[in-house]
RNA sequence: GGUUCCGUAGCUCAGUUGGAUAGAGCAACAGCCUUCUAAGCUGUGGGUCCCGCGUUCGAAUCGCGGCGGAAUCACCA
């Protein structure tokens, strides 16, 4: 089924070249919804054809709405105001749409893969020396919704981490725990593995700064003392053991690591994500290198005396950027060279999107310049999905003050206000311990999550906990309730026996309500497609809050099943139907369950 | 200093090929539960869309110049 605006797009060019006897490009007609204060569903703008017409807007707007009406389909009358041509679909078509719905269980959804288009996205991508925080959690979120939405718009997609378990930073924790862990375990702390291992990360970091604090009292300068401080001296002998294969230093990061990826996985599972494939840094940090010499040979990088080797972007508006160090070894830059050429390699993908804080936005724009130079054709598809960074109240996060809002409690504080709420406003009363508690872990995530997606993405957003718990207003919870609503509708409709048929095309839309919720569903694929051009899941949020506000608008102002025509209670039962399905859809788009009660 | 991003109601945010009188939520105040879940609905107040100039029939949106904020510009990742 074409839809309305193709339809009357294809017919205003008709009008046009028939009227005016002038040819326009499709760009030029502006067709947009009609704001709700007008009567009419699309409203046409005719300033861009008065020079055509060479008559003032509101004659244009008349000759034009008098062609539409005769000889477009769909458009049954039209009204004008000022140079804007308001125009009224004919209800049998909105009613039609509805019936279609009920055969179209995909409605708004892109077949899979369907756009024969394959999408790598990378995201979380954490460092496995401290527990997972309020930031990565925003990343994750973005990342797995994201992939959730390029899939429905048909591309077929691979959810990637590339985990950073190597550095400097590891090994600062496994020093800490090595020297004053005295052998505790998770299983001894009673406490998840990636929270002990951040726990010897900040006892180091303590640690070495009384070191340094000694050292400038003996009159040595801040600089040298960091570097000097015995702790950092030991911990890079750790790297340079770790990197020659040490097999008791290999055995403790393996340890360490190990209740970190299990404190991880707990984490991501609690917060709904899911990879397809990880990715150790230990595995790929020497990755890069043969590119390097491959572009030294091709001149596309240079060499300094001390051998260190660099790429010259001051054409491009950029600096110069170091790609290996003097020693020979890498930097960061120079593994994500390798893994990407690595990647397209295997997978043969389109595009590989990563979802990277804004702070790094420099770093991908040089990434895909030095891939481009290197000649790779797919540099341009390397895409930074930047997003911007979470902030509190108080300022920034800062480990240092301890003012970082870690993951894990975040969500059980979520998950805790929703449970006293719910015990609060008697709401679950008559469910088993176990289904109070699966629908309380729905709300305390869905305030979460849809608190921090409908913010865009590029921006930067403060997290008010004390407005992040609210369930009221635009929140996930009041989405969630809304879908409850309408389940609770088709229960009693089953209690009373009221079955369901076919929408008559002779069905009176004669409440306001009923007729924005025809048009708000009807929005769903254009919003699905705006998200994904977008790589914003934003976009999906702001819409199912509209739909849902709608609904209970509807909701409010229709009786449902206590309607008496049938003919529109058959029609209202449709809607609400259609109404839950695509809230479902998008909720699931954002990687928020909805309940069935609450 | 260079580059990039941001600036909309008291607060948090929508507003994307330039379109009509700039919208929500929170907070405040006033209403609506003997009728399908009141985590809801309705109403009131609240604006120099940071400022200025320009382009245009028309600018929150585009351009230029300011002001304010953020990020980044490491032989860190």
């Amino acid at each position: 089924m074409a839809d309305f605006e193709s339809i009357v797009l294809n017919s205003t060019i008709e009008a046009i070249k028939i009227l005016y006897n002038s040819d326009v490009s499709p760009e030029v007609v502006q067709l947009q919804e009609t704001r709700t204060e007008f009567e009419g569903d699309f409203t046409l703008v005719v300033f861009p054809f008065v020079k055509i017409s060479k008559k003032n807007p509101e004659l244009t707007a008349n000759e034009i709405g008098n062609y539409l009406v005769q000889n477009c389909e769909v458009v049954e009358k039209f009204n004008v105001i000022k140079g804007f041509l308001n125009l009224s679909v004919k209800q049998t078509n909105w009613l039609k749409f509805i019936r279609n719905l009920s055969a179209n269980e995909t409605f708004g959804l892109q077949d899979p893969n369907s756009s024969g288009s394959k999408v790598m996205i990378e995201y979380s991508s954490p460092n496995t020396n401290k527990p997972l925080h309020l930031g990565h959690v925003r990343n994750n979120l973005l990342g797995y919704s994201l992939s959730k939405i390029l899939q429905a718009n048909g591309h077929e997609v691979i959810k990637v981490n590339l985990v950073n378990d190597r550095g400097i930073h590891i090994c600062k924790s496994m020093l800490a725990w090595k020297k004053w862990g005295e052998g505790i375990t998770p299983e001894k702390a009673g406490k998840k593995g990636d929270h002990l291992v951040g726990d010897f990360y900040v006892k180091f970091d303590l640690e070495y700064k009384k070191q340094i604090k000694a050292l400038l009292e003996q009159g040595i300068s801040q600089e040298e003392a960091e570097k000097k401080a015995p702790l950092i001296i030991e911990a890079q002998e750790m790297l340079q053991k770790w990197e020659a294969h040490d097999e008791s230093v290999t055995s403790l990061w393996k340890m360490m690591n190990g209740w970190v990826y299990e404190g991880f996985s707990e984490t991501y599972k609690k917060m709904g994500v899911d990879f397809d494939r990880i990715y150790y840094e230990s595995e790929t940090y020497l990755l890069g290198k043969a590119l390097v010499q491959k572009g030294l040979e091709k001149g596309v990088l240079y060499q300094r005396p001390d051998s260190s080797v660099w790429i010259d972007l001051t054409k491009d508006g950029l600096d110069e950027k170091l790609l290996l160090r003097s020693d020979g070894t890498s930097v960061y830059m120079t593994q994500d060279l390798g893994t990407a050429a690595q990647r397209f390699e295997e997978y043969n993908m389109q595009e590989l999107i990563y979802v990277v804080g804004n702070e790094q936005n420099y770093h991908f724009q040089v990434l895909s310049l030095v891939m481009d130079k290197l000649g790779f054709s797919w540099a341009k598809n390397l895409k930074h999905m930047s997003y911007g960074m979470v902030e509190l109240p108080s300022g920034k996060m800062k480990s240092r003050e301890g003012t970082v809002v870690d993951a894990d409690d975040l969500v059980d504080e979520m998950v805790n206000t929703a449970r006293e709420m719910s015990k609060e406003l008697g709401k679950l009363d008559e469910y088993s311990p176990e289904q109070t508690e699966e629908i309380v872990r729905m709300i305390g995530l869905a305030a979460l999550k849809y608190f921090i997606l409908k913010v865009d993405p590029k921006k930067n957003m403060l997290f008010d906990p004390k407005e992040s718990i609210d369930f009221n207003g635009n929140t996930g919870p009041f989405v969630q309730y809304s879908y409850a609503r309408i389940q609770s509708i088709f229960r009693k409709a089953a209690d009373q026996n009221i079955k369901m048929s076919d929408v008559q095309e002779s069905t009176a839309v004669s409440v306001d309500k009923e007729k924005s919720l025809i048009r708000m569903l009807y929005k769903f694929p254009a919003v699905v497609a705006d998200a994904g051009k977008n790589l914003s899941p934003a976009v999906i949020a702001n819409y199912v809050y509209d739909l849902s506000k709608e609904f209970n608008q509807f909701y409010h102002d229709c009786p449902i099943l206590k309607e008496e025509n049938s003919e529109v209670r058959n029609l209202r039962l449709h809607l609400s139907e259609h109404t839950g399905k695509v809230i479902k859809k998008s909720m699931n788009l954002l990687g928020i369950d909805v309940p069935e009660r609450m």
